[in-house]
DNA sequence: AGAATCGTGGCACAAAGTGGAACAGAGTGG
DNA sequence: CCACTCTGTTCCACTTTGTGCCACGATTCT
């Protein structure tokens, strides 16, 4: 299970080390990734057979379907397949690191099955204008959290 | 159940020793816990068991609901899975221990199923800045307290 | 007072992250 | 068809950060 934030920079040539955090646990999927959007916001890793298991599910949905026309039409436009190298980084996709801005300082995110990177700066933007209100406290509290 | 407070320091590399108190019963759980924080204002060290349980009560909620998402994005961004070492200290991850100034003097208080850590100044502030009224005193009452 | 426990700090080593240089390959234009 | 350019890749070296270990000092309990 993948979680937490490890910040990291990416060089100019768009390479990002996978923090050694996740290393270990993605490197038990192999060393094959699709790295893909579905915004342009902000890029996700996926293990290639977690995207498997994404397409899989996909396949079940009739193909008249508009949000998956839509799905696939932006992940295919923004996702590349890549390896990492011996050093345990990752190219991301130039069209990719263009439209998410994926260059220098980013955040890299574990969520469950994959890794969300985003750039810093939009990250925090993000974050700041979604306050938590007290409402949401409070609808968090009724979950009993 | 861990309750209380022990004010402790953090070392210049982040690392915060478990005061005895609480040390014991953390480690029935295991040495892995999950170190977060929901507003970067102070930290909360859960063990990785204690936080589980959360992840299973949020799984129950629907993924579009703010609340939630708002929540997941802020435990994300300042959490990291960490392992206490041999001596019983915890590090700090370098995100929440500079948004929640956990450095020098900190008070870490028991919270029943998980710590929680404060700068010592920043604690103090907010206890003042948050005096008792009449009104929490009549709820508490009518709580039978 | 002596022993034991706990907290604190320092030091040295190891691991992780970062950046640069050189090389390879694909694509472009003459 | 060849040369040039640009992008990606490999490799190496340096810097920063984290980790393990040990020792000292304080406190508490006997």
């Amino acid at each position: 299970m993948l979680r937490g934030n490890t910040p990291a920079t990416v060089d100019e040539k768009g390479r990002l080390k996978i923090p050694a955090a996740f290393l270990q646990e993605l490197k038990e999927h192999g060393d094959r990734f699709y790295v893909t959007s579905e915004d342009g916001i902000r890029a996700r890793i996926y293990p290639m057979k977690a995207w498997g298991e994404i397409e899989e599910k996909l396949a079940k949905i009739p193909s008249y379907n508009k949000a998956k026309e839509k799905f696939l039409t932006r992940t295919n436009y923004y996702g590349q397949a890549v390896e990492m190298d011996g050093q345990g980084r990752i190219l991301i996709p130039s069209v990719l690191r263009e439209a998410a801005q994926i260059k220098g300082e980013v955040d890299v995110l574990g969520q469950r099955t994959y890794l969300e990177v985003w750039n810093h700066d939009r990250f925090m933007d993000n974050m700041n204008k979604n306050q938590m209100t007290d409402e949401d406290r409070k609808a968090l509290a009724d979950a009993g959290i």
